[in-house]
RNA sequence: GCCAAUGUAGCUCAGUUGGUCAGAGCAGCUGAUUUGUAAUCAGCAGGCCGUGGGUUCGAAUCCCUCCAUUGGCUCCA
């Protein structure tokens, strides 16, 4: 007999060889239907391969990342499977599960697949599905392995398992297909009740661009139809809010190819959005003490060269610019940072003056490759909100809780309440990759797990992530529709203010480098916004949003009435247009309703009459009548109410 | 940059096997209507069917080049 531990630290005793499901169906049959794997003292196994020891273990449902995993891992089996049915030959190189599924990159040879061939892959695999496969699990020799694959003349898995070590390597093998293949595993492929095959897309094998490009297949799974159903409506909920649908629809920025391409060009109604963003945030930061600059869109190609910029991303980047003169050369500006580093360099500094804060909402340019530009999230030009902290090592921490501050005050104000935060810091294996005294990164190191801590952030640390200049902390939020976007972005630079060789007096009268933090709390104002109008699908805050109200006359008759309290509300420092076109306000409302402005007003003879407006709230339906400074009151508090509940957190 | 798919009016899309196939709705303009909470009616105007080449008696439709877009990969100071 073994003894088994529960996760509730429970106690209980079965026969040596006893599986994951054999224990679940000891408590209930529900659960053994369930379970899709188990977790032996922290290593998620399959639920039928037998324990041989007492164990610490943990059942895994489908509501488990590690159920998910195993449900997935074993779809793209199944994939492969289906795919080597349908074309003999193929080789495989490796398939996954991912956050949302499951992929198999394959080498189809001279056969190229196309959408139209997915649904087919998909019978195959429901055809498979039902003859109830199941997942077995064999430990071999890595000569064997090699020796399987070499005849099967897969070279991928063969270089794969040249790269691991003898005594660790098993095969799993459902139906007539065996793969390389750490586990766990389904039992078998019965709980697999939904299929759907998503994209295809090519992909360099093991992320290598110089070598072979093999044609990735993309899925998901499910346990049921109806999960596949509601996946799929998420889809095309997210297609609706995209922000080029919606940027769009909305009027808010365009592109243009006579202009270029990454290039975006805000629409009125954007820029008022973009303009609005700008002023919220700089007006924070004045608050925080920051100071702000103006640098040019160009540089002394030396500048770059002296920040090391140059060495690295040179050949990447837009190219100098010639003048007139013999050999000089300007770059665009890809990054603010060495501008504001000569700013700083502008005159000297004592201890007494720092931190210095310099911010800029500074415009760069970056010659991103053409596969990958994307709407406003990957552009050619942006804006970043950019600022540079110059301080003392021991000013590290409380500047960056500062920092923190702004981001959490910036996201609460627009109903970002859903993010994490990535502590990016070295790679403890290879500590001569880093610049910067060991010193230095300890206390940064520490500084910002503390302050993570003191400001109970949600965090994941990434070890070896790191920058080579130095640690970071990056923002990550998840929208209304669970996706996750990196945003703000707080660093540590130890390379810069060498590079630039800053300094400043101490108190012993000796001279001292500064440590410098880079921080862009929306990271760009393209990025944020595009982010934004898909957290909102286009539904902005009512303090942000561009227009909002639009009074609705009901006929040409009261359009003197309408333009009046449009004044009024004007007046107000509430942004109102007027809808005069002749049409039926069904017409009206449609039309504005779509086009997202928070507040209807309708306005008849009766409210001309009574001097009211009839008050019509977005998505929300009618409100009722009430009078002009009522809906003054309305409005003012509700923005006093999302600007000010904010900065009470 | 690489792989795949796509590219028809400002927008969303039809165009069957190459032969009145240059279409519709919305938006725009004109007129009628003067309207009470998500689309009033009628008329007009809008396109070198992404670009350049080719096949053909004939190409939006078939082939190739290039450009762009989309989904990925690589990259992201």
């Amino acid at each position: 007999m073994i003894k088994i531990t529960f996760p509730d630290q429970s106690v209980r005793e079965f026969k040596e060889g006893v599986t994951g499901l054999q224990i679940a169906e000891s408590i209930s049959p529900r659960l053994a239907k369930e379970v899709l794997s188990v977790s032996v003292n922290d290593q998620v196994w399959d639920c039928t391969r037998p324990i041989t020891e007492s164990a610490a273990i943990q059942l895994h449902k489908w509501d488990d990342k590690e159920g998910k995993d195993a449900f997935w891992h074993s779809s793209a089996h199944l994939l492969a499977e289906a795919l080597e049915a349908l074309y003999p030959g193929v080789k495989f190189g490796i398939g996954p599960s991912i956050e949302n599924g499951f992929y198999y990159d394959v080498d189809l040879g001279d056969r190229v697949l196309s959408d139209n061939d997915l649904p087919d892959i998909e019978k195959k695999m429901q055809e498979l599905v039902s003859q109830k496969l199941t997942f077995s699990r064999n430990e071999v020799s890595k000569s064997d392995a090699l020796e399987y694959f070499k005849t099967k003349e897969d070279e991928y898995k063969v270089e794969l398992i040249s790269d691991l070590e003898d005594g660790s390597i098993t095969l799993y093998k459902q139906g007539n297909f065996t793969d390389l293949c750490r586990g766990p595993h389904l039992p078998d492929t019965s709980k697999i009740k939904a299929i759907k095959l998503l994209s295809l897309a090519g992909a360099y094998w093991r992320g290598d661009e110089t070598r072979k490009q093999l044609t990735r297949v993309y899925g998901i799974t499910f346990p049921k139809k109806k999960l596949l159903d509601e996946y799929l409506v998420i889809l095309e909920e997210a297609k609706k809010r995209d922000h080029r649908k919606i940027g769009k629809e909305l009027e808010l920025f365009t592109f243009s190819h006579k202009v270029g391409l990454g290039l975006p060009l805000w629409l009125p109604k954007g820029a008022q959005l973009r303009e609005r963003l700008e002023q919220f945030l700089k007006k924070v930061q004045i608050a925080y003490g920051y100071l702000p600059v103006i640098t040019p869109h160009i540089g002394h190609k030396e500048l770059y060269v002296t920040s090391g910029h140059y060495a690295k991303y040179g050949e990447d980047s837009f190219q100098p610019i010639q003048t007139p003169a013999e050999g000089e050369e300007f770059l665009l500006k890809p990054m603010n940072c060495p501008h504001h580093c000569e700013i700083y360099k502008s005159k000297p500094h004592s201890y007494k003056d720092l931190p210095i804060r310099y911010a800029e909402f500074g415009t760069v340019y970056r010659y991103e490759q053409s596969g990958e530009l994307h709407g406003l999230t990957r552009v050619r030009g942006f804006t970043q909100d950019d600022a540079h902290i110059f301080c003392k090592p021991d000013q590290l921490k409380e500047e960056f809780a500062k920092v923190i501050d702004i981001v959490l005050y910036i996201f609460s104000t627009l109903a970002f309440d859903n993010f994490i935060t990535q502590i990016s810091l070295r790679d403890p294996n290879t500590p001569d990759k880093y610049i910067g005294s060991d010193e230095n990164w300890e206390k940064a190191e520490k500084a910002i797990l503390e302050v993570a801590e003191e400001k109970e952030l949600d965090t994941i640390i990434e070890y070896g992530e790191a920058a080579f200049y130095g640690p970071k902390l990056d923002f990550i939020v998840k929208d209304a529709l669970g996706r996750k976007w990196q945003l703000g972005t707080i660093q540590v630079d130890y390379n810069l203010p060498e590079r630039f060789e800053l300094e400043y007096v101490g108190q012993d009268n000796q001279k001292h480098r500064p440590v410098m933090i880079h921080r862009a709390p929306f990271g760009s104002m393209e990025r944020f916004i595009a982010v934004l109008i898909e957290h909102t699908a286009g539904k902005f805050p009512l303090w942000l949003t561009p227009d909002q109200a639009i009074i609705l006359p009901i006929s040409e008759k009261y359009n003197n009435y309408a333009q009046k309290v449009s004044n009024l509300l004007n007046n107000s420092e509430i942004r109102t247009l007027v809808d005069e076109r002749n049409e039926k306000i069904g017409k009206k409302i449609r039309d504005n309703e779509l086009r997202r402005i928070p507040f209807l007003l309708i306005v008849g003879e009766k409210e001309e009459n009574e001097g009211t407006v009839s008050v019509r709230r977005q998505g929300d339906g009618d409100k009722g009548a009430m009078t002009i400074e009522n809906f003054v009151n309305l409005v003012t508090q509700e923005i006093e109410k999302q600007l000010n509940q904010s900065s009470n957190n």
